[in-house]
This record gives C-alpha cells, structure tokens and sequence, in this order.
DNA sequence: AATGAATGAGAATTCATTCAT
DNA sequence: TATGAATGAATTCTCATTCAT
C-alpha cells in the first residue's frame, strides 16, 4: 500500500538511481529475514535498516510503520508463488496421479527453498495479533490453493483412478505436513539441535507418494 | 526454624496457604494462554498477573523473569502429555495397524483439545529466540515422539502388515500434519477467518486412515 | 523516638521474653552494618530483618519506615559515645599535652574499632538526603566534640605549654584525620586494595604526637 | 560507507554537531553533581537527564548504562587533577619545606574548589557497593598521590630539613584531614547546620604550616 | 533523499509497606 | 506478637518514530 515500486523495467538511470529504485524490495527482503527470525515484536525496526543497508530514518521514507512493513512482506512474498502454482496447473496434462505428483512436489520443493517458506512461519506467528494477515492469507492463499488441490483429486476420483474420499480431508493430508515443513525450517530446523534431521526433498516425494497410495483405487506395485 | 510449625490440624491449611499452592500453576496457565495468543515478546506480564488474578508484583515471588516463565510454562505442559502416550502405549495390544489406529487418534485427539496444544505454537514460535527451548523439545517431546510411533510402524513391517518403507519419512507423514493442526487451532483457526474450518476429530481419524492404507502391505477393502 | 527500650534492668523474664527485649537493638545493629556498608538507598528492609533474624513484617513492629531505622541507628550509637568522652575528660587531670595523648588516642582507638567508626562514614554518604541528620550530628557530636577539644588546647596555651595558635584550625587538624581513619575503615579500607595499609593505632598515636609537637611552645627532644 | 562525510569545511560542524560532541561532558557534569548529592543509588537516570538539558533517552545514547556513568564520572575527573598534580611537582625547585607549602597549599585549595572534590565522597559513599571503584582509585589517586609527598617528606629528612619520622605515617597526617575537608564540603558543609565553619583556604594553609613545624628538624621562630 | 540525534511512551522489574492469618 | 504473601508506585532501560540538517 504504501511503497508501490513495480520496479518493472529496471530504469536503467545512474548505480544511484538503480539503487533508489531498489531499496523498497531490499527492505522487504531484511524486514522478512528478521520477522521470521525473531517474530515482529522483537525485531528492531533499526536492525531491519542496518541489514538493508540503509539507516533508520530511511526506512520511513518508504514504509510509514513496522506494522505496515509486515503488511507489504507478507503480501508480496505471497501473491507471486501463488499466482505461478495457478498456471502451472493450468497448463499440465495427463491423469490425475501424475499431475499431482509432478506439480505438488516441484511447487511445494521451489516454495521451501525460498525465502517464501518464512512467510508460513510468520503468519503462524503473527495472525493473532494482526487479523487482516488472516483474511489476507484466507482468500490470497489458503482457499485458491485448497481448491486446486481439490480439484486435482476429484478430477482423479472422478476417472476412477482414486478411491471416492473426503476431498476436504485428503486436501489438508496433503498440506499440512508440507506447510508445517516450511514452518518447521525456520523454527527448530534452524536451531542446531538434531533429530528431526531428513532430506526435505525425500519427505516431500515420499509424502505425496504415500497419499497417493492411500488414494488409489486399484493396489498398487 | 524460630516457629514451630503452626498448620497441626490439616496439611491442606489456611485459604491463604492453600493460594499461595494455586498461584505458580495459575500464573502457568494464564502466562501460555497470552504467550500462544500474542507471543512472547508481545505479552505483558502486567496482563499475565491480571489474567491470573494477582498483581505485577505478585507475578516475581514465584518466577523471576518473564523469560522463567516462559520456560516453564514449555516444560510443564510437556512433560504430563508425553509421559501419558508412552504410559499407554505400553499399555496397548493387537495388531500394529489397530494400536496406532486407537493411540494415535485418541492422544492427538486429546491432545488438540486441551491447552497442550498451544505449546506447539509457541515452540515454533519462539525457538529461534530461546535455543534452550529447542534442545528441551527436542529431547523431550520430538526424539521419544518419534520414536515411539518409529516402533509401531517398524512392529507392522515385521509383522507383514505393513510395506517396507522408510520408517523415518512415515513418521513424518503421519505427525507433521498433527502438529501443524495444533498450530493452526491456534493461529489462523483462531481468527474469524473461515475456509479451513473442518472437524478436527473427523480430519485426524481421516488422515490416520489414509497413511494407515498407504502403508498396508495389502490391499484394503 | 520510636523504640525507648533502654534494656536497663534486663527483665529476667522467659528466653521469649528477653528474646523480644532485644529485637529492637539487634535491629538497629543490622541496620547499622548494612546501611554503613550499601548506603541507605541501596539497603533493602527485607536484608535488614533477615540479618537480625527477623521477618520482613516484624520489623514494622518496631520502627515505622526505614528512615525511622536510619534516625534511631544515628541517635543511638552516637549519644553513648560521646557522654563517655565527655565524662572521662572531666575526670582527667595533669598537663594538657598528657591530657590530649591520653584522652584522644585511647578515645579514638576505641571508635575506630566499635560499630560506632560506622556513623561516620553514614553521616558523611547521607546528610544531604536527610537533613535532621545534620542537626543531629551539628548538635550531639561536633559541637560539643570540638569545644571539649578546643578547651584542653585553650587550656595549653594558657599555661604556656602551647605556642598561640588558632585553636579553630588546630581542632580541626586534630580530628579530620581521625574521622577520616573512621571513614576509610568502612569504604576504600574495606575494599581488598592494598595500599592504603598501616596499623591505625600506631597512625592515631603518631598523628597526635605530630600535632603536639607542631603546638609546642618550646622545641622538643 | 555509503556517503561521503560531508563536514568538509571545518570539523566543527553544525550546531547539531556541536551538541553531539559536547553532551557526553553535559552528562557527565550532570551525573557527578547528583551522585554527589545524593549518592548513586537515590539519583534517578530522569533527573540526570534533565539537568543536562535532554531527555531520558538521549542518555542511554552516550553511556550504557547508570553504572557506566558511575565509572566514567570517577575516572574523568580524577585523571586530570592527578597528572595536574604531578606535572607540577616535577616542575618545582627549592627546599623541601617550600615545595610542600606552595604545592599542597596550589593544589588542595583548587581540588577544594573544583566539581573534584565531589568525587571524594562519590568515592567514599559507594566504593562498596562498585568494587572496580577502589582498585581505580588505588592505582590512579591514593598510590602515585601518597608516593608524590612521600618522595618530598624523604627528601626534606635526607636534606636535615625534617626529623626522622615514619613517612608512611606522616603522609595521612598531612592528607587525611585534606581528603576529609573535600568530603566534608559535599556532605555536612553543604547543609546549612552552622559549627564546623571555617575558610577552608584557611584551615589548608593552617595545617599544613602545623604539620610542617612537627616535622621540623630545628626549633622554627 | 538520506541521515542519525533526539524524544518519550511503554515495558520489565524491584522493594517499602500493609495486612490476613 | 510474628509472619510472609500481596501490592503497586517507582525506577531503569528500550525502541518506534520524528525532524533538523
């Protein structure tokens, strides 16, 4: 709402003026490495500059609080990898079993490994205490994702390759382990204490195999 | 040491003596209700005192930081619920697949309904903050955790029931969705938000099926 | 003004009884030694009980604030010292020289060592927060500490043993040192810095005979 | 790093500039005056502030902390007289009698005058509470300042000026009532109890005229 | 635009004093 | 009397935000 640099053809002016037009989104990128880190509450607005390499009072001139710092994170972060899932299930092919693997397990590997992971972290963290974050995750989010989903699996069940299922339920069996996975990266997985050590990737193709198992019809190999 | 110790007739004593037994576990109760809801550092221990019916002072007789607090509050909701799933399923008998269908559903079940649950968010909330919080967690909760439900899943490999499959990955798949629906109770569950609203009962009984059916070594009716 | 035991008589009744006769003083022996080590700011009332053996509530029993405790710790220890002085010098007889070797270096060596060197340096750290303690100090203990002094020098000069001096400044020359010796005792002196040692009664002794000889009318051997 | 330091004309900068370079000594006169007066414990950081002209915040801009003010109050201070002290005394020529007059006499009668004198009793008050305040003033006043007249006392005795005596022992007669005096002057002396008045420039010279005759080898006229 | 000194409301913690037992 | 749990005013220190330069 408030910084609304698009920074779309890059205005090719002086190093300073690249730089100008960067400062919004290397903001943006320190504001979330902290607020993932520490939550919102504990992070000093002045160590969110210095990690930007800017100082306090420029942060101001871009964003007109910490509040709506945490506002734009969020829903920038969010609407690109949402909007990307969107079309990369539109154009796949082929039956249902095979689209869900191939899409679920590229999307859900590229999200984890990216800084938008934090974003699961900090919305967990923070809904409670900044509502709009819920409504904005509820419809940008959260519902365009559980139907697609959806309709991956009744496009399945209705081919007779799944089982006829709860699709509400299959639908978070689905998700929520890979979101707690991306909750779980910058929370305990970034402490050094071991044990719940694995290669993401594996457990991400493993999971979605497994409910794919659980769905199928016909017994499988 | 001076007095002879007054409270002869009932060891239960005076309504004075007997508050002052209440007090640490009510200043628990009302400090993890506001940590789960705000987070730590956005809860004020002025408000915990007040929720817990004492004033700020009152707060230090019995811990001596807000951070204390914080400690405790983690490892005492821990430990009671931890110790009563192992407790049954040493308890339990029958095949693998019955064992973990009854344990499973009845301690996160339980689990998700009571307070305990909160204290998944907060551990994923604050960890990066408190490393201590992790190691105890860790110890304490994922590693026994983990491996508890690791002999179950191992117990139906043996026995035939199950496939073999790499039991580290299936813990994951059966408790990472378990856990972040505690998360969520208490994050974008708790706000007005709809969407995810789903019976949580139904969903744990579901989820447990369906990985239960991935597993099975044969094909279920 | 607050306690006025003045344990006279001992009442000779129970240990409970005596016990109870005695709290008031052992407070007040407590409260000496803390504030006289931390000041009063920094001593706490609960410190104070305690080391008198006490509770926190008892104390209030017996003194109305904690700056009740600092008048009385004052007044008490102060008043008996000085009667003493004042009544050993009357009894005193020959020259003056002999009189002020004797009378100040034995008066002096004793308040160095009793609790009562504490005052001193308690006087110094707190007149100006409270000053009744002035007066009170002004009025029992310099006024009448310097007169009897300058009496014994007035009365050297006046029998020749003394050159005319100002007997002001000498007064003064005498017991600045001697005060200080009880300051230092109870700040830097009880700190473990070395440097400052030396035996102080061999100090009170040599300061003395300096100043007689720096007062004698005619050279000394 | 990023701009290149635009105080090219003269270091002097703005008036905003200049203020930044000359709150640190503000806040230190500031301090030294409270801690005087009231001692370290019962000076509130607020009142600090205030009478240095700046908000409560500003002063956790240069010190860290009420502690930290403390230790740089004490070492500031010191340090200037001390070497003042010694730089004189290397300069000085002539009989050891005369050098003792004019130095002692110069340089107490300013240390009496100056804020220094307050740290007298800053240092007394609360050396027992500050540990770290003792070993300072140890090394870097009561040490070099006692070697400083020891080295003269020595000096007039190889002479044939003075007696033999116990240097050691002399020293605290001529410094005590001198350290006594600056003490006095921020506790007692500052009340407006009347009795121990008297000029000090006075007493100074006094004193040490009489300290002088007790050391003297032949009868003075 | 950028800086960073200054501000002051706000939060954690302490401690003298009270009072029910 | 004696106790010590409870209180809440007071104090230190922090940090989001402003503004002169």
């Amino acid at each position: 709402m408030t910084a609304t640099t698009p920074d779309a053809p890059t205005p090719a002016g002086s190093s300073h003026q690249r730089r100008k037009a960067e400062r919004p989104s290397e903001l943006l990128d320190a504001a979330l490495q902290l607020f993932v880190e520490k939550g919102f509450a504990a992070t000093k607005t002045e160590d969110i500059a210095r990690l930007a390499g800017v100082s306090k009072g420029t942060l101001y001139l871009y964003y007109t609080s910490k509040e709506d710092l945490l506002r734009e994170v969020i829903s920038q972060r969010v609407s690109t990898r949402i909007a990307d899932g969107m079309a990369r299930a539109a154009a796949h092919e082929g039956s249902a079993t095979e689209l869900m693997r191939t899409l679920l397990v590229d999307w859900w590997t590229q999200t984890l490994e990216s800084d938008a992971s934090g974003v699961f972290k900090l919305v967990v963290s923070e809904v409670r205490n900044f509502p709009e974050i819920g409504a904005l995750w509820t419809d940008e989010v959260a519902l365009p994702g559980s139907q697609l989903i959806g309709s991956m699996i009744q496009r399945g069940i209705d081919s007779g390759e799944f089982r006829p299922v709860d699709v509400h339920c299959v639908v978070h069996s689905i998700v929520l382990p890979l979101v707690m996975l991306c909750v779980h990266r910058h929370s305990l997985g970034a402490c050094d204490c071991p044990g719940m050590s694995m290669e993401p990737q594996d457990f991400i193709r493993a999971h979605i195999d497994l409910v794919l198992r659980g769905l199928a019809a016909h017994p499988q190999p």
